[in-house]
DNA sequence: TCATTCATGTAAGCCGTTACATGATTGT
DNA sequence: ACAATCATGTAACGGCTTACATGAATGA
């Protein structure tokens, strides 16, 4: 076991997020190169704020996930340079197996949508049955949204009843796109 | 002006779908009813958890926002009732007709159909209009995805190819749902 | 006997946002 | 002369989640 390093049992989707996204780099980044690299890709995704990618980072140092090694630098602020330790990608290998939580079906879209983007540093097996798990999820949430549009009368302006067309539409694309993905994934 | 309380310049989106939803209601509620009224219906587009329900409810109180009456009851917790005040109506109307800040697209994304699920308590051209900025903004993601789709070379097993296909066809979806949406709120 | 309904909260903790701080170099 | 790029952070604040607390009545 190491010692002095502090392992967390479970780290928040933003320390994923970035742990992910250097990995996927696959050279040392500094936090202002993160950043960028960042709003390119995962950023339409997940993005922490400037100022928490910094804070993560630290984190991730302290967790040991990270390695930091320091440039220095004449006439600039000294260089980080963060890299991925081999705890830091066994435990994303870890959270990228990981069931979610379904319930919160928003959250676990998110999660799962992310996971997915850095699925290829993952075990894919264990992606396909969470994006299965997503799609029943999905098609649960749709038969919710049809019962709750059944015993619903018809108005003028109704604006709930835009609401959840939105709800159900949005869940529509989501079970297609589960269904597409999995095609890719399992037929590839 | 009111003495002894404190207006707060905005509140949170939680605290305007609670008071939404109580406006919604047009009756007193206590605390739990209005929970079980949430779970069926604007829950699965904005939900606070229990206990922040409750302190929500307290915050709306001391902004003067809603009224608070005491029912003491035998053998069980007395049971508070609260009713949405003038200053409360005003205060919900005023947010329904604010425009939202669309660079982060989920976030206003969330707001503008929680918005529109309160609409009718509100002034329905505010909303069209914001509507209107929320296809905009989404059509304009639906060009930066393209643009990134575009310079992108076919691989297998294209994890982040097929995040981003989620995000395309969740904008798309979007972008579908509000011209459905203008047209009905404007025809109607 | 055990879970559910009714009915409310407090306490602890933490992630994340916003504002503030520094400062040289390079391009317009 | 001004903005942007490079490069890092700290401080304050606050909303939200999770766990904990209470307790009678009712139905399976």
């Amino acid at each position: 076991m190491a010692v002095g390093i502090k392992a967390k049992a479970a780290l928040t989707p933003t320390e994923y997020a970035v742990l992910g996204m250097l990995g996927d780099l696959g050279r040392p980044a500094s936090g202002y190169d993160l950043r960028k690299a960042i709003d390119q890709s995962v950023g339409l995704i997940w993005g922490p704020s400037k100022t928490q990618l910094y804070t993560v980072l630290g984190r991730l140092v302290e967790s040991g996930l990270l390695n930091r090694q320091v440039v220095e630098q004449r006439e600039r602020p000294d260089k980080h340079l963060y890299e991925v330790t081999r705890a830091g990608r066994s435990a994303l290998r870890q959270w990228l197996a990981r069931d979610e939580d379904y319930r919160d079906l928003q959250r676990a879209s998110d999660i799962v949508l992310l996971k997915t983007f850095l699925g290829r540093q993952g075990d894919r097996r264990a992606i396909v049955r969470q994006l299965a798990a997503l799609r029943d999820a999905y098609a649960a949430r749709l038969s919710t949204y049809d019962a709750i549009w059944q015993r619903r009368r018809p108005r003028r302006n109704d604006y709930a009843g835009l609401a959840l067309q939105f709800g159900m539409l949005r869940a529509r694309a989501a079970v297609e796109w589960v269904e597409n993905a999995l095609h890719e994934l399992s037929g590839g």
